[in-house]
DNA sequence: TGCTAATATGTGTATTTACGCATATACTTT
DNA sequence: AAAGTATATGCGTAAATACACATATTAGCA
C-alpha cells in the first residue's frame, strides 16, 4: 500500500466491509473451492435461508462470489482460490502479530 | 483457509471490520511506516481530531497501531510492515478479479 | 503553581445494517 | 397445467456504530 495510492482504497474497503461479517465470512470459509447450492450452504452455517440469500446477494454483487444454475438448484462459487490464500495469509499474519505481542516484556 | 479452520474466523473478522471503515483504512494507509503524531493524522486526513481518536483508539486495542508517547505528542506506528503488505497483494488481486469480470463475455 | 497545547473519552444522535416474516419467482415432476 | 421444491426479495425492526460536542487528562513551559 503505497502513501501514493491511498485514495484508491474505497473498492478494498468494501471488500472488507463484505467479509468482516461473521455469517459471511463462514460462507466463504465454509464454500471452499468447491460450488455448493444455497440449500447445503443453509445446512453447513446453520443460518436461516433468507439470511445466507441475503448475503449471497451481496457478496455476488461484488463479485466475491459467483452462482451458476444446475437445474432447480443454484450453485455458488469462489470465483477464485486466491481467495482463500490471502485470506489464510493474513490470518497467519494476525496470528503472529498476537504472539508476538503477547511476549513482549 | 482450510475448512477445518472455519471456526477460527473470529479474530480476522474483527480486523477486517476495523479495516472496513474507509476513514480507518484511510489512516492506515497515509501512517505508512513512519510514525505520525495524531495531529499530523488529523492534517492528512482531514477529519476532526475527536474523530481521528476515536478510531486510533480502536485501532489501537486490536493492535493495528502502537502509540509513542514523545512529549505531549503521542506517536501511532504501525506494529509490522506486513500489514501494508498484505492490503496491497489483496488490492492488486481485486484488480486482476475485477478486470478478468469485466473482459469475460 | 498556573497556563497552554496535545490527546482521550463520555454522551447523545443519526445512519447503517443484519435479520425474520411473508411473498414472489424459477424450475421440476406428475 | 398443477403442485412441490429451491431460491430471491420487499418490508419492518432492532442492534451496531460513526460522528460531533463538551469535557477530562496529560505534558511542557512560564
Amino acid at each position: 500500500m503505497n502513501i501514493e495510492n491511498c485514495d484508491d482504497t474505497k473498492r478494498l474497503g468494501e471488500i472488507f466491509k463484505l467479509l468482516a461479517e461473521p455469517n459471511r465470512l463462514k460462507i466463504i470459509c465454509n464454500l471452499g473451492l468447491e460450488c455448493q447450492p444455497v440449500s447445503d450452504i443453509v445446512t453447513a452455517t446453520g443460518l436461516s435461508q433468507t439470511n445466507v440469500s441475503f448475503h449471497l446477494r451481496l457478496l455476488r454483487e461484488a463479485g466475491l462470489v459467483r452462482p451458476e444454475r444446475k437445474g432447480a438448484f443454484i450453485y455458488y462459487c469462489l470465483p477464485d482460490a486466491k481467495l482463500l490464500e490471502h485470506m489464510d495469509n493474513f490470518r497467519h499474519w494476525l496470528e503472529q502479530l498476537d504472539t508476538t505481542k503477547k511476549t513482549e516484556v
